[in-house]
DNA sequence: ATAGCTTTGCTAACAGTGTTACAAAATGTA
DNA sequence: TACATTTTGTAACACTGTTAGCAAAGCTAT
């Protein structure tokens, strides 16, 4: 009966071009203005054919999440393929994982739920500035009053911001697993020693390159 | 002429109900979910007066999205005041954030547009198991092989993935600024940059302590 | 107080969205 | 050909943001 694989087959081919369809769409215009409703226009099928392969509009989304991480975890593993010592391997995958961000923007932005505020919000919010303000000034004042820094305060301001705000929204959108989740000691790690933890570095590593300075 | 004075205070009422009925919807059922329909039904007044104070949805969000960094700008200063050494003052306010992040979930997942992917995302995504190993591995390479690291590489892992998080989506929700902002010193910034020196702080964090523990 | 003007607010519509109940058409089986 | 099953489309429901046009209320001036 090669009647059912025939049916099977075409379900396949159905499916697959709702995927394609949608990621057209996500591509062209992001992933916020995807919609049942012009996929199915588009594969010029009505839309309950839709609801029959996937259950609801999160399922299809979901769909390119898992692809997303894949690709992204095949990109940090070809990355660290060519690197010998571990603290290379480590840089390169920190560049593929920025790479794999900006050459699959759609991607990255459908991963995390990004691209919601419009964009540029700097120049909409005023008070950015004076978050700006109250960090950098910290950060000058790391150096002795009047002396030249020995690093860019701006440039370690972005530092401090992106590592405080990439802790608190990972921890934001998956507590579970980092709250409860025991690492390989099988302890349960409370997301405040990363934060220290990030800190101590950022802080440290300054520190450091000030006293080196000072000779 | 009180009267006009009258109106002008009517209409700031009629505002300020606006932003309170919307708030207390954010409150409860996150800002996805907030409507003008049913701010109109809340405040007992027709949907285009609320059009009248702000010109779209957007201006609504906008208007928490400027309290919350005045808020998140005030709470860093506070924990700044505190203190007297810089290094001080930037563990202080790496808390801060931490703190106000979790206690204000509501702005600050409204500020940077989280909450839209369903939460515990580990759980539907077999490929971030992959993302994760193949990172970890590198990481317990940093020590010798067989040795006991001076380091969680849980907890590592999750430094390295938050660090490297926040700098994409910085730079994806706010390109413009990052990219063609002059720093202090008036040059322009490469976002690689920070990336790099990111790593460099972590790895060498790593280094340094493994360096220590061999005596 | 009444007429006219201006502001204000509401109704109702338009154009979308996700989702589903139900009927019709196509397909397979007897 | 007649029946059963699967597949598909129509149309509805309950929402969303946004706006045009009209009715009501308020104020001003005669």
């Amino acid at each position: 009966m090669g009647i059912t694989d025939r049916k099977q087959r075409q379900k396949e081919e159905v499916r697959a071009s709702i995927l394609e369809a949608a990621w057209e769409m996500i591509v062209n215009d992001g992933w916020q203005s995807f919609s049942i409703r012009k996929v199915a226009d588009a594969i010029e099928y009505s839309v309950p054919v839709i609801y029959s392969h996937f259950e609801n509009k999160d399922a299809i989304l979901l769909e390119f999440n898992q692809k997303g991480f894949q690709l992204l975890a095949e990109s940090l593993a070809g990355a660290k393929a060519g690197k010998e010592k571990p603290a290379d391997q480590l840089r390169a995958m920190g560049r593929a994982y920025w790479d794999f961000a900006f050459s699959n923007k759609e991607y990255y932005q459908l991963m995390f739920g990004l691209g919601i505020p419009t964009c540029d919000i700097a120049s909409r919010i005023p008070a950015l500035a004076d978050f700006n303000q109250v960090i950098m000034d910290s950060l000058i004042a790391m150096v002795g009053p009047g002396k030249k820094p020995s690093f860019d305060p701006w440039l370690k301001y972005q530092s401090f911001w992106s590592m405080l705000h990439g802790l608190v929204s990972i921890n934001m959108v998956s507590p579970s697993r980092v709250e409860s989740s025991p690492g390989p000691g099988g302890h349960h790690l409370l997301p405040q020693k990363v934060l220290e933890d990030v800190m101590c570095s950022f802080i440290r590593g300054i520190e450091a390159a000030e006293a080196m300075r000072n000779d």
